[in-house]
DNA sequence: CTAAGGACCTGTCGGC
DNA sequence: TGCCGACAGGTCCTTA
């Protein structure tokens, strides 16, 4: 569900209601998640407030005073603020009970989702090696240049994966190449310096209107105030295949690159 | 090192 | 109506 504009929402909705609030209790129904909930969680979290709330690329970040809880939604994941004592579903794996009388709760029917932890002054493995966030200045023309230069990896998995840019998804990956005019099969190596700069512009372009509108609703997203996403309206390929092209006229491709789904247009992405 | 594929898990949808 | 396979927003890990 959530690419990078949605885990903004997200985390954008939760904040008023979870900062500088002190958690009363962590509880944990069901702790296999894509790896285990770390057992020890509740121990550290308890009694203690939540400082700050922060997204780096699509994991969010809950500041206490001796470290820090890392929450990622996978595929299918939400957080969402509800009063105390709302009877939890199924796939309702995790409240976080706050003093407000709120509580955070995490759902994630396929559990590809995450929630872990790090120690101040240390540095989650997973959070290591991530490349630079693509509204910061450092996601550069100069620097996805060089990012491509010899790489014979379609241009669509290179900005996929987050050791070049992070929460670059599926959705809106298929959606900046459209934008690009460059074909997402292309090997990234092989595309001028110009158009990887008009690329660079095109996911900063999207990403940043897909934020404003609140994310992209599939299916049912809602961010943390439960309030649904108007992007889906505005999407010129994704979930169009064999559709007519919205500069043409001409009907989208859709093919599978690296076992994703991706959609373009034969006649205006080269 | 790069590139490609499998793996994790549940729900939904289309076809027969 | 029921069953079965294909597919879904992510991304780590293994294999070549």
């Amino acid at each position: 569900m959530p690419e990078l504009p949605e885990v903004e929402t997200t985390c954008r909705g939760i904040a008023p209601h979870v900062e500088h609030q002190r958690v009363t209790r962590l509880e944990v129904r069901q702790p296999r998640l894509r790896w285990p909930i770390p057992e020890q969680l509740a121990h550290w979290v308890e009694g203690d407030e939540v400082q700050r709330v922060e997204r780096r690329a699509k994991y969010l970040l809950l500041s206490f005073s001796r470290g820090q809880m890392i929450v990622h939604l996978g595929m299918s994941g939400s957080l969402r603020i509800l009063p105390q004592g709302t009877v939890p579903g199924k796939h309702d794996h995790v409240d976080l009970v706050l003093a407000s009388g709120q509580l955070l709760r995490l759902t994630d029917p396929r559990r590809f989702g995450a929630v872990l932890w790090q120690e101040n002054g240390t540095e989650h493995s997973l959070l290591a090696h991530l490349g630079p966030e693509p509204l910061s200045e450092e996601f550069s023309a100069e620097y996805l240049q060089t990012a491509c230069k010899g790489r014979r990896t379609a241009i669509k998995a290179l900005i996929m994966n987050a050791q070049v840019v992070v929460g670059v998804g599926n959705i809106y990956a298929n959606e900046a190449l459209y934008r690009a005019g460059i074909d997402p099969r292309r090997a990234a190596g092989r595309i001028s310096a110009e158009r990887l700069s008009v690329l660079v512009e095109t996911i900063k372009t999207v990403l940043a209107a897909a934020i404003e509108q609140g994310g992209t609703t599939l299916r049912d997203f809602v961010g943390g105030d439960g309030k649904p996403g108007y992007f889906k309206q505005v999407l010129d390929v994704y979930g169009r295949g064999g559709e007519p092209c919205h500069g043409c006229g001409e009907l989208l491709a859709e093919v599978r690159l690296g076992q994703r789904s991706t959609v373009f247009c034969r006649h205006c992405q080269r």
